[in-house]
RNA sequence: GGGCCGUUAGCUCAGUUGGCAGAGCAGGAGACUUUUAAUCUCAAGGUCCAGGGUUCGAUUCCCUGACGGCCCA
C-alpha cells in the first residue's frame, strides 16, 4: 500500500533527526537556477566558482560510495554528482534522500566523461523531505528534463493530472510551459492596453444584479446584509459606469461565473478581458482586435501564424469581415429577418437535431448559427451586424436598420476554427432606448428566457447622466491562450479546472434548504 | 442531456475462454567512486472503482452507480 512507501519516508526523516538534521530548515540561499548555470557553464566551470542551487530530487543512480542524481527547479534540471570523498559523513544522508525531496546544494561544475554537464557537489542540505512518493517519469536522452528525451512511464490520467495539478506540474515540463506561457498572454495583454492608454480597473465580483451577458448566474448570499448576490457573469454593466465617471479607457481582465455546463471549451468560472474605448465604435474594437491577436502571437511564438491542432491558423492583419447577413445566406440559405417557421424549415434542411418550436426566435437564431454558420468560420472573420434582439447593449447601425424587426445594431464576434474568441458592439448610450431594451429583455424573462437581463435600474441611472459614444470589447482569455498553446482542452490552459467532487463524500450541497441563513 | 471507451501494485500497463492475478519502474536488503531509462542479485508489495445479480465459485459475465476521457446536443 501507499501508506508502507509513506511509512517508510517518514522512517528516513526519523533517522535524520536522530542524526542531527532539520528536514525542514528555514532557508537557503541560492546563486543560480539550474538554467542560469549550465547556460554560464564554460566559465563556471573554467573558474571554479561556487555554485549553490536548490530543486527537488528527481532521479538517482548509487553506484556505491558515488552517485549521480537530477535536481529540478523552477528553471528546469541539473545533474549532480556526489561522492564520498567529497562529501565525508554527510554521505551518509544520501542513503536518506528519496525521490521527490526538496535539497540545496553547493560545489563546481564540471564536465563527466561522458560530456555531461554537472554540478560537483561539496555539501548537501536537506530543504523539505517528501514523505509522499510522485509518479515516477523517466526521460531518455538529453540529460533528462528537455523536450526531445524519450519519456517512459508518462502518467496519462488526465483526472490525476487536473485533480493534483502540483504533480502534475513536477513531472511535465510541457505542461509548466503552457502556464508560462498563459502569464505571458496576461502580460502581453496589458502590455498591448497600458501603451494604448487603457486604465486596468477592477469591478466587483459579487453583483447585487448581474448583466452584461446571455447566461445564467451563481447565486450567493451575503449574511451580513441578509441579501442575495451573484456571481458576475460580465464586468460591462461596471465598465460602462466608469465610462460615464470619465475613464475614457478602462479595462479589465476578471474571472467571470456561468451556471452551465462545462466541455472542452467552456469552464464555469474562466478569464475575460473587457475594454471600453470612449469615442470610438466597433470599428476600432475590430482594429484593437487585430493588434492585440496578432502582437501576442508575435510576442510568444515570434510570428503571425500559428499551429493548431496541426493546422495553420494566419492571425495577420487584418481579418475578415463578413456581415451575418451574408453568413447565413451563404451558409444556412436563408434570410436574417426570416420567420421563425423558415428558420425551423432552414434548421431541419441542415440536420439540426432536437429543435424546440416554442423557443424564442433569438434562440432559434442562435441556434442555426451555432450549428450551421459557425463551423464553416475558420477565419480569424468578423461576423458583424447582428439584429438587434440578440443585442440589448449594442447601438444600431448607422444608416440604415430602421424600427423593430430587420434592425441591425453594430455588433461583431471574432471566430477562429468555428469557435467565439471576440465579441464587441459599439455600445448603446442612448438613455431611453437603453431602458426600452432592457424591458423587453425583462418581458422576455418574464416568458421563460432565463438568460434575458434583468433590468439594472443603477446602470441606467449611469447612462442617463451621458455616457459618451464608445466602443467596447471583450475576450475570451481561456480560448486565447488555448489558440497561443496548442492545447485543446480548457481544462490545459486552467490551473486547477472544476471537477466533480472525488469519492463519495457529499460535501457542498446545497446548504439549508433554500432560504434564510445558508451558513452552519 | 446522449453515445462509446476506461478504472487491476505508488506509477505505466499485461492478464484471467469464470477457479481470489503478473511485468517494468518506484520502494526495501546487498554489490558497485564519471552514470544517465545506470547495471546486477534477492525479497516484498493488491478491497482487480463501488453496490447488486447470475454461479459451487466473479477481478472476469449481467445490471445499477461513481469518477474520468473522447465524440455528439
Amino acid at each position: 500500500m501507499q501508506d508502507r512507501l509513506i511509512q517508510q519516508r517518514i522512517e528516513k526523516l526519523e533517522r535524520m533527526r536522530e542524526q542531527g538534521i532539520d528536514p525542514y530548515p528555514h532557508t537557503f540561499a541560492v546563486t543560480h537556477t539550474a538554467a542560469a548555470a549550465l547556460a554560464d557553464f564554460e566559465e563556471l566551470a573554467a573558474s571554479g566558482e561556487t555554485v549553490r542551487l536548490a530543486g527537488r530530487l528527481m532521479a538517482k543512480r548509487i553506484q556505491g560510495k558515488a552517485g549521480f542524481a537530477n535536481i529540478l527547479d523552477s528553471s528546469g534540471s541539473i545533474q549532480l554528482y556526489v561522492r564520498k570523498d567529497n562529501l565525508g559523513d554527510a554521505f551518509g544522508v544520501v542513503k536518506l534522500l528519496d525521490l521527490s525531496d526538496i535539497i540545496g546544494v553547493e560545489g563546481t561544475l564540471f564536465r563527466t566523461r561522458t560530456g555531461h554537464q554537472t554540478l560537483e557537489v561539496r555539501r548537501l542540505e536537506v530543504l523539505a523531505k517528501a514523505i509522499r512518493p510522485m509518479p515516477v517519469v523517466k526521460r531518455k536522452g538529453m540529460g533528462a528534463e528537455t523536450d526531445q528525451a524519450e519519456v517512459f512511464d508518462e502518467v496519462t490520467d488526465k483526472e490525476m493530472r487536473y485533480r493534483r495539478r502540483y504533480v502534475d506540474l513536477v513531472i511535465h515540463p510541457e505542461v509548466r510551459e503552457v502556464f508560462r506561457r498563459r502569464a505571458q498572454v496576461l502580460a502581453g495583454l496589458r502590455r498591448i492596453l497600458d501603451e494604448q492608454g487603457f486604465l486596468e480597473v477592477e469591478t466587483p465580483a459579487l453583483q447585487p444584479l448581474y448583466g452584461g451577458a446571455a447566461a445564467r448566474p451563481f447565486v450567493t448570499h451575503h449574511n451580513a446584509l441578509n441579501r442575495r448576490l451573484f456571481l458576475r457573469i460580465a464586468d460591462e454593466l461596471y465598465l460602462k459606469r466608469l465610462i460615464v465617471g470619465g475613464f475614457d479607457r478602462v479595462y479589465e481582465i476578471a474571472k467571470n461565473f456561468r451556471n452551465e455546463g462545462m466541455d472542452r471549451t467552456h469552464n464555469p468560472e474562466f478569464t475575460a478581458l473587457e475594454c471600453y474605448q470612449a469615442y470610438g465604435d466597433y470599428e476600432d474594437m475590430m482594429r484593437l482586435t487585430e493588434e492585440i491577436f496578432a502582437g501576442l502571437a508575435r510576442a510568444l511564438t515570434g510570428g503571425t501564424r500559428v499551429r493548431y491542432a496541426g493546422e495553420d491558423v494566419d492571425l495577420t492583419p487584418p481579418f475578415e469581415r463578413l456581415t451575418m447577413d451574408a453568413a447565413l445566406q451563404r451558409y444556412a440559405g436563408i434570410d436574417l429577418d426570416a420567420s421563425n417557421a423558415e428558420i425551423l424549415a432552414a434548421c431541419d434542411r441542415h440536420g439540426v437535431e432536437s429543435v424546440d418550436e416554442d423557443e424564442p426566435r433569438t434562440r432559434l437564431l442562435d441556434m442555426l448559427l451555432r450549428e450551421v454558420v459557425e463551423p464553416h468560420l475558420s477565419g480569424p472573420v468578423f461576423l458583424l451586424d447582428y439584429p438587434v434582439e440578440m443585442s440589448p447593449l449594442a447601438k444600431r447601425k448607422r444608416g440604415g436598420g430602421g424600427e423593430g424587426r430587420g434592425a441591425r445594431v453594430e455588433r461583431f464576434e471574432l471566430f477562429i476554427r468555428g469557435t467565439e474568441f471576440a465579441n464587441a458592439f459599439s455600445e448603446l448610450n442612448d438613455p431611453l432606448e437603453q431602458r426600452a431594451r432592457l424591458e423587453e429583455q425583462a418581458a422576455a424573462r418574464a416568458a421563460g428566457d432565463d438568460e434575458a437581463h434583468p433590468v439594472d435600474e443603477d446602470f441606467l441611472r449611469a447612462v442617463e447622466h451621458g455616457m459618451p459614444p464608445t466602443g467596447g470589447l471583450g475576450i475570451g482569455v481561456d480560448r486565447l491562450v488555448m489558440l497561443l498553446t496548442d492545447q485543446h482542452s480548457i481544462r490545459d490552459v486552467v490551473l486547477f479546472p472544476a471537477m466533480r467532487p472525488e469519492g463519495g463524500e457529499v460535501e457542498g450541497e446545497e446548504p439549508g434548504g433554500g432560504q434564510g441563513d445558508p451558513c452552519h
